[in-house]
DNA sequence: CTAATTATCCCCGAAAAAAGGGATATTTTC
DNA sequence: GAAAATATCCCTTTTTTCGGGGATAATTAG
């Protein structure tokens, strides 16, 4: 009998999760928390094969709980169910240690082979995931590629810093700011600030 | 027998849904579709006496859905089921015509009753749903009230037009957009453009 | 090692936005 | 009906952005 950790706060989910699993041939004990900090609570006690977790947790974000409990278990795996379908996140997630990846948009047949595929020690990606990660980009997904200095730059555009301000900030010229902005304008097709910064949010890229 | 239509994109929820309904005490018979288009089309044809909506679909906002739903067939009762605990999107739905609105943190139990209560005539709203629009706020909302007007300059100016553009396409002068934006700006607390921009966008008065 | 990319710096002129004033008509709310 | 909120229009000055160039170090990738 192997031990599973649901980690969801949306009944709805966990419960069609768990009655997923316990009428599957899968041997595997659920027991579900709806919080992060319940979470890590039960794993300090009790001995967990497999995590199922949401990303969107309301005291924590999945990629947090996922980078602590990697760190403190070594042998548990973790598997991410989520709705969010944007690149940054799987990234994130994928280097907080977790096992594998899926959507909650897959088909139930899919959520049982990744729980088996994570739990015989292979990594599940699902092919809309996978997808995302080549950069095949399937749904809404045609953010550009860009460099460590634009993304720094956006983000303090979005924060509503003049060229001075970030200049003076990044301790670079005003000038050199100037030109990463145009360079984001020219790589977001945008026309100016205000859409640069809506695609950017509802693409994923500028978070809170 | 009623009849029910799913209209939910997530196989995950919409599973647990007819697995609920089917085992409950309730009469109602469940069709599933995955995207707005789909549900528009089945009920050009078969009746239903109640809709469990998605607010995220696909194809179309469920607050689209939901307004076009209830112009075409007066007697439809319509239950949004979302994860979004935003006041506006409670808002703009109620104003479409919705007749209920649970959350998917809802309790399992919750969700049966808030069927039966639409079913019978009442309109059902979660406690906390009812807590959001009493502007208790539990969660993340702190967006500013804004007019009609506003909210229409505002998802203009996030779509990259200037002023003028702007003025051209609402049939007013560009003074007056200007005096918008400038209340836009002093509402929100905000700088500049850019961080009313992304400050809108991650507190979901602009969608996509 | 070479080529490509990235980060840096520079200039100019036109366009737009921001900050600062106003004012008046029309709704909506009380 | 009166008060408040909303939508509309107007002006000036300063700041900032945008479009169009250009150039040189420092990395990174092949």
């Amino acid at each position: 009998m192997q031990k599973a950790l649901i980690v969801e706060d949306h009944p709805i989910v966990s419960d069609s999760l768990i009655n997923l699993i316990s009428s599957s041939d899968l041997n595997i004990e659920c027991h579900h928390v709806a919080t992060a900090h319940d979470g890590l609570a039960w794993l300090n006690g009790n001995k967990s094969d497999v995590i199922l977790l949401d990303i969107n947790l309301p005291d924590m974000s999945g990629i947090e709980f996922c980078a602590i409990a990697k760190s403190r278990y070594a042998g548990l795996k973790i598997l991410c169910i989520t709705s969010i379908e944007q690149r940054h996140v799987v990234d994130q997630m994928l280097a907080a240690g977790a096992n594998g990846f899926i959507l909650k948009s897959s088909d139930t047949p899919e959520i049982l082979d990744a729980i088996k595929q994570i739990l015989s020690g292979n990594t599940y990606i699902s092919q809309s995931v996978a997808d995302l990660l080549k950069g095949k980009l399937t749904t809404n997904d045609n953010m550009p590629l860009l460099t460590r200095r634009e993304v720094e730059v956006l983000k303090l555009i979005a924060d509503g810093l003049t060229n001075q301000e970030i200049a003076e900030k990044l301790f670079i010229s005003s000038w050199t700011v100037d030109s990463h902005r145009k360079n984001l304008l020219l790589k977001f097709n945008a026309k100016n600030t205000a859409i640069l910064v809506k695609t950017a949010v509802t693409g994923g890229i500028i978070s809170f």
